[in-house]
DNA sequence: GTGATTGCAAACCTTTTGCACGCCA
DNA sequence: TGGCGTGCAAAAGGTTTGCAATCAC
């Protein structure tokens, strides 16, 4: 997963917050970071309870407001789920998602043969698409069933 | 989307209940009945005031939780969604979906190409594959922006 | 009859909103 | 300085839980 990272710089954040107005405040740059350092498609909550850790004062609110504000610009990912909280991600890599149906985990991967997905004609005239994703549904290694 | 709904019976609904031990209540088929004739992906409390017109005692409760269950033994599908309430689905054809990320509307598609998508082989040999789907996001017809 | 299911109410968790203060540009 | 962003607190929305009464089998 380490590789998954590689692309993201400060400097880049802070050119795309410029870009779009935004002012660079201690909170976002923490935020952020803690996103592209994970890779679990952290909840905010969960994001809050990293960031609190090297700022004690940061509420929840300005976590989960930052969270939307940089999705809103397209810099992070809301990550579909199937119920519960929003979950987020700063891979900006095309890849592909497991979703465990028991243990609700979802999990990246890469595939090369992805890459080409063709959207069919009649989609491709009325909707503007902008991401494309394979989500593969199943059992994950934990959750299978033992016999 | 009519012809989608071609597959479901109420004696399949009671077989398969049966064969999960679940028993046959008003609620419950209201519920069923309900789901399969929306294409909309509707969400708990959308199925609540839709079933209410014929059941006026009927709760909430009965309604999410007879959906959780539904959902349990694989009857119906929680669809995917990038925040707000849990959406569900009786469609068992194979089908994927475009998701406009400014409305949030989940719409159906079919596409033939989409029906061999392998599976990677690391990702086979490690997960117990039960569903494959596409999601495309974009913008839908009512959400691109005027010039 | 008996155990599953329902309806109700309260609790819980996540997200949203309004507002005054503070900080970035 | 001006306006955006933050922190706080309250509200709103969705989901879950416990329990007594009821219903399907």
């Amino acid at each position: 997963m380490q590789n998954l990272q590689a692309d993201y710089t400060i400097e880049r954040f802070i050119e795309t917050c410029h870009e779009h107005r935004l002012k660079i405040t201690p909170q976002r740059v923490a935020v952020y970071k803690a996103l592209v350092r994970s890779d679990r498609h952290p909840s905010a909550d969960m994001i809050f309870q990293t960031v609190k850790k090297d700022f004690p004062n940061i509420s929840y609110d300005t976590v989960n407001r930052t969270l939307l504000t940089l999705a809103g610009i397209g810099m992070i990912d809301i990550v579909e789920v199937f119920g519960g909280p929003k979950r987020f991600d700063a891979n900006r890599k095309d890849h592909h998602h497991l979703h465990c149906t028991k243990c609700g985990e979802i999990i990246d991967f890469e595939y090369r043969e992805y890459a080409n997905l063709s959207v069919p004609k009649e989609i491709a005239e009325k909707f503007q698409v902008t991401g494309k994703r394979v989500v593969l549904k199943g059992r994950c290694n934990m959750c299978q069933p033992k016999h």
